[in-house]
DNA sequence: CGACACATGTAACACGTTACATGATTTG
DNA sequence: CAAATCATGTAACGTGTTACATGTGTCG
């Protein structure tokens, strides 16, 4: 989806052509999603297909650029005002590692966070360092970085209060000496309206 | 990926037919990425193929119980031990939106935000109510929905971070009147190694 | 010339969705 | 009996990836 609408958003700038909407798309997502680049022209077919776009005739320099149609402006506007919901996100990969893992024999699930943890805290220090590197202009990269942090920052507090709600539930043995959970509450409210 | 890891891990468990497998993977999950049945039975065959699991025969209720194999087992124990990173993450449609957003002429990404936001709201309000509601026994479940409440959390506070950010970008006009900004600082540090 | 960037495409495959077809068994 | 549930599959399509094929232009 972000693809096709992506492209549509990239040409309401003006017509461009499959090459140019690459290294637009990427520009402006700061290259952390790389865009195949036949996706893009087989994309273009669709679009064309569906009337969103239309073909441009080919210039002298072999480049075969697209317009975006009344339609297609239409369906952009649509795309920006309609929030994006759980149901159109994709599965969670690790929710489903970590609850597989609970009921997975011979699989120390506690290891699994751990390892999780680990590489989450890593990707964290990489967005922090890109994010002092790209203290310049670019103001779509820098949301985007602090996307990546933020979710990089929930999904630690996630992992930590896994790890605490495991060993809260095994009661019998007490909690090993190696440890560190300083975990805040579970319990949120909705901050306000 | 999480599919057909997800069914080697069911498969974990003992034999078990794709009808079961689907049951299995929803009751784990908590319903809340349905999965359908015609892709259980694709990759089922894949998997087959692939040489991780092996077909039973068919027995008289003409059910299709499927082994997993050991290198089957194998690839689970990869899937467990590898942690999820970044690579494999799929692009996050609200950032790429909200960044196209800010380059797209006619398109004002406050109201962008501010849709997003109220759906989020909405959002996590229904995943506190189911919160409360499996207070029961299923860890996995609780734990799901955790991880929906600390992502849906995270999302609201970035988009707190967006708004924030676009107003101080706009320092000519004074902040609107009707305004409720409380966002916290956008930075911070690894909260430990 | 040879390597590299530019530019357009196709093929094959994995994964995901919706929809359809087909039958057996169970239950009101 | 009729409807629902159980159970297995296929078809079509969208989306995404990797890889390949093909040609132009530029630069060392």
């Amino acid at each position: 989806m972000s693809v096709k609408h992506g492209l549509l958003a990239l040409l309401e700038r003006g017509p461009a052509y499959g090459y140019q909407l690459r290294a637009s798309f990427e520009e402006s997502t700061g290259a952390t999603w790389p865009l195949n680049i036949g996706q893009v022209y087989t994309t273009l077919t669709r679009l064309e297909r569906d009337h969103l776009v239309r073909a441009l005739p080919e210039n002298q320099q072999g480049q075969r650029p697209y317009t975006i149609t009344d339609a297609g402006r239409a369906a952009l506007a649509v795309w920006f005002t309609t929030p994006v919901t759980g149901n159109d996100r994709p599965r969670d990969e690790l929710a489903i590692k970590l609850a597989l893992a609970l009921t997975t024999p011979d699989i120390d699930v506690s290891s699994v966070v751990q390892a999780q943890r680990i590489a989450t805290i890593r990707a964290l220090q990489e967005y922090t360092r890109l994010k002092k590197q790209a203290d310049n202009g670019d103001l779509a990269w820098q949301l985007i970085i602090d996307s990546m942090i933020f979710r990089a920052e929930g999904e630690i507090r996630w992992l930590d209060h896994c790890e605490a709600t495991l060993l809260r539930r095994s009661t019998t043995t007490p909690p090993p000496s190696g440890n560190r959970v300083d975990v805040d509450a579970p319990e949120r409210e909705a901050t306000n309206t």
